[in-house]
DNA sequence: CTGAAAGCGCTAACAG
DNA sequence: CTGTTAGCGCTTTCAG
């Protein structure tokens, strides 16, 4: 400790936080001591304990690491999260969501890390066991996304409305035969068309609303094809799939806009034009430069905005408030993926 | 505290460790006060300070989080790192690394955060004064892909080497105007064909041994482009600059594969022929299924094992050992955008 | 096998 | 303005 070779014990610690009463001629020479003795400072963990806080967000990734990151929705949501968080102290602790299905239904980080706030990303249903034990750890809970419960925070946007919007502008070009392209439906992941049965077993809130906005613009989807993960080479498969097909749809909505440009890769293997022979729109609104010369129809989510609105909602939960439940706006934005229905 | 209910004080803490000396009657009954009392078990804060170890690697990423992000060279291997410390109980915190020049040179959270190992991805230069700050708090460190230092493991990729390769492909397949698109000088990040002057600039590492890889192999590049950051626009500005002018090249070697996915969309816009007008290759052996039907010729390093290999240093570096640098293989993976020099 | 006690390093009250 | 002191909650000897 600093204090035995400097002069005092407790005037380090003011010498450190800078702000507190204490003579500029002590607090020159406690610094000069601690430099010549190596010291580096106060040791976060004894200040953690002390405070009783840790200064942690722990930021539950709805699956992989990995599969989370190839999607630049999460990054720059989390992006915008670790810019607010970063002024007032706090870090961003990653954690990874629930694996394939056979590990053990809960990282155990999540059960042992230290953490003030927890937010969980793509949230999960009621009784997910992620929001189960934060339940019983008493971490406070961010859930972005998700089905809302009483004790947990939220944030999400207007997914469902901003669907709505976009179906209505396939049906102003005259599009009737409109299939859509779902996330997942679970953590089951499985792929292809889904049947009324299948429908019934859809658990994931984000897919579920998005599904929704189509059917409140009066539309009956002629298919509804799910796929594992929201990635290029899933939305390519789909995109085989339905526009092979003989009677194949004049638009393709997709709940993501990585799945829709898989489906305009889909088109143009397949030598149909986009949007002559075949409209595409996604969702998120993200710059895809290399689907250039197109570019997609889609709604725009705010995602830096929403990564501040869930820094907002964690710092409220640290001073003991519930802030109120978040949706933020979305955009229609109209691209060169969709047109007139064909004929 | 749930001693002062159950029975005990410290066998309190056995029952929650597990293994230890303890009846299992005692810890059933201790389990269960637990749990009426809604004591969520040990508290990290305390368990932390005791042992002196956090339980947290710092892992400082290169630039903002969100342009880490966007490239899936990073995603996968802090993916393949967070699989391997996972197991070991340790947890990955985001420490985002110098933005903008103006701000403060350093994140005040590599200041103040708990951490017992720092990685610092895509490592600075020896006077990094992200390295000084944590040499100065003396926290061990793992440099990736960085200018090796004394004090500090390394984990790096025979990028050189493949560069090398790579070349000699090209040269083999007739090419003598060959210029080369790399990854940013410095932090200035400024962009376009470099001069003499600016290559004695050229500050990181990972820019310079990919750069040297290419003369390795004999070549003199026609044109050194610079871009400011791995994105596929950048890649595409660059194509249009090289492959618009007079005296284009007939191969362009990328730095990584973004970029060079960039200089392909640029030569199909141009109206050029992959690769029978240009060949273009590039580095990570990423597979990127939107340049369908072009697969890019490219350097594979393994992603994974990258990660997991930064794992190993970490864990070596906790039980006080300084691991051995590791350089990962790289392997050159031909694809469908390079092919005999046009005549 | 269980209890008592020390101390990890810090901060914040409280005296001087 | 500076020094003393009491814990934050835990683990880990060391006795019983």
């Amino acid at each position: 400790m600093a204090a035995a070779a400097g002069v005092s014990v407790s005037t380090a610690s003011l010498a450190f936080s800078g702000s507190g009463p204490i003579a500029d001629a002590t607090r020159a020479r406690v610094l000069e001591a601690a430099r010549t003795l190596a010291y580096a400072g106060p040791n976060p963990l004894g200040r953690q304990l002390r405070r009783g806080r840790s200064g942690i967000v722990g930021v539950i990734m709805g699956d992989a690491l990995r599969r989370a990151f190839r999607d630049p929705v999460s990054s720059q949501v989390l992006d915008g999260l670790a810019a607010t968080l970063g002024p007032l102290g706090l870090g961003v602790l990653l954690v990874p969501g629930p694996h394939d299905a056979s590990q053990p239904a809960v990282d155990p980080l999540l059960e042992s890390a230290a953490m003030d706030v927890a937010v969980q990303m793509w949230g999960g249903t009621t009784d997910d066991p992620v929001l189960e034990t934060l339940r019983r750890r008493g971490t406070p809970t961010v859930l972005v996304e998700g089905t809302p419960q009483p004790d947990v925070a939220a944030v999400g946007i207007d997914d469902r409305g901003g669907m709505a919007e976009l179906t209505r502008h396939l049906l102003d070009l005259g599009h009737t035969r409109i299939a859509t392209v779902t996330l997942p439906f679970d953590r089951g992941r499985s792929e292809g068309p889904a049947d009324a049965e299948r429908l019934t077993h859809l658990a994931w809130e984000i897919t579920r609303r998005r599904l929704a906005g189509v059917t409140d613009a009066g539309v009956t989807p002629t298919t509804v094809y799910e796929t594992p993960a929201s990635l290029v080479e899933n939305g390519a498969a789909a995109g085989r799939a339905l526009l092979a097909a003989p009677d194949r749809p004049t638009a393709v909505i997709c709940q993501s806009d990585l799945l829709a440009s898989g489906v305009v890769l889909a088109a143009r293997e397949l030598g149909l034009r986009v949007p002559q022979d075949v409209s595409v729109a996604g969702f998120d609104g993200l710059d895809l430069a290399w689907l250039a010369p197109d570019v997609l129809t889609s709604v725009a989510q705010p995602l830096a905005e929403k990564g501040a609105a869930i820094g907002t909602a964690v710092s409220a939960l640290l001073e003991g408030r519930m802030p109120e439940p978040q949706v933020l706006p979305v955009a229609l934005r109209v691209g060169t993926t969709t047109g007139p229905a064909p004929r």
